[in-house]
DNA sequence: CGTAAAAAAGACCGATTGGTTTTTTTAAGG
DNA sequence: CCTTAAAAAAACCAATCGGTCTTTTTTACG
């Protein structure tokens, strides 16, 4: 009972990675027969099919994605802090990755969207998931008085989200980080555009 | 002789359609077969295999949106009209797209970085394209005065391409256009602060 | 119109795919 | 320790994969 559910795990973990780094689709079952060093029936014994494992996975990779984040997010109270928490997640996608092969969300919204409807809905709350939370983020750095008034935290958080994926692609595609950085700054400054700054802005 | 030609043209215009939809691994060639009515046989008269087809197919998606792009940048000479031009080629991409599936570029460069390393240096060569471009505008527009001297186009060019390619990733998802729309707003926004404005930076 | 070459069809191939079932092994609980 | 159920292995399956080769059909040209 135990000794399965540690397996269980186990499989988990190393069919997100191939998933995550070769594509669902071109993942096949042998690769994660060679990855965890199992036969076809330990792994069948745990998931009905590969649909199953695929949809399984894909959380697993969430999952670690968010365990970064929050892990990050310590301590980090005020606005900015927690923006630049947001964007060290993405960036670890390429310097550290939760799980190998970039970003999960990225990788399976683009096979998702035609190859694999099964995952759609999965990978959407997922980016969902991320796009609200950093629009939660701007609205109460503006409800506390951190972030200017003018702000829309609605389109920002889709900017922004976009922006970050974006830069993911042309990082891992050209092999050099200097595109994820540059998106970085950009938002850096951005953020910093957008903060109330009390002496600049002092009653006013 | 001429007929072979017109055929390989329909398959490439199909297959890339295919491809470009339902992924290069996951795209078989009984779907290139149903697609162009066309037997095994029929097709592999013009191309030596399937890495080959995937080659030319992307080459071929490429070359169509490039197509866009210039008729969309006829008669427009100024910078700002030239950066809403790329604009609209994104955007494009989800309205009515050159070639089905969303953005060519975007979804070889997911597959491509670890499942199809073949088709690496061409997505590559594409992304450096479209960035180059933008530079491009971009120096030209501080050149002839249109645009601040403090804006920098290496790093401006890569967060507007990264944002772009981002939001039509989740646009695609959300099966909703109001993502990129965001991005395009805000670009705009961003180029109009970008412009150097007669009246009010008059002398200065 | 006839002919030679190009183009397409069709039969065929081994390998691999996801999946099932049966057997063996392992591990846990009384 | 021993038994029983869980877990993993192993054998097996039809279908499909990309690819080859041979035959038939079509096309272009003299």
């Amino acid at each position: 009972m135990r000794k399965g559910e540690r397996t269980k795990e186990f499989i988990l973990e190393q069919s997100a990675a191939l998933f995550n780094k070769q594509g669902y689709a071109s993942t096949s079952l042998s690769d994660i027969m060679a990855a965890t060093k199992l036969e076809k029936g330990g792994i069948y014994n745990h998931f009905a099919n590969k649909e199953a494992l695929m949809q399984e996975a894909f959380l697993f990779a969430v999952q670690k994605v968010e365990a970064r984040y929050n892990s990050l997010l310590e301590e980090r109270a005020d606005s900015r802090s927690r923006l630049l928490a947001v964007l060290e997640v993405f960036k670890s996608f390429l310097t550290d990755p939760p799980v190998r092969g970039g970003c999960p969300m990225l990788n399976a919204a683009i096979e998702a969207d035609d190859a694999l409807p099964a995952l759609r809905p999965s990978v959407r709350r997922a980016l969902e998931g991320w796009r609200t939370a950093i629009k939660g983020i701007l609205e109460r750095g503006i409800a506390r008085g951190e972030l200017r008034r003018d702000l829309d935290p609605e389109g920002f958080s889709s900017v922004m989200l976009a922006s970050l994926e974006g830069g993911v692609m042309l990082s891992k595609m050209y092999r050099d980080p200097v595109h994820i950085e540059r998106v970085l700054r950009f938002f850096e400054l951005q953020i910093d555009g957008l903060e109330v700054r009390p002496y600049l802005y002092a009653g006013g």
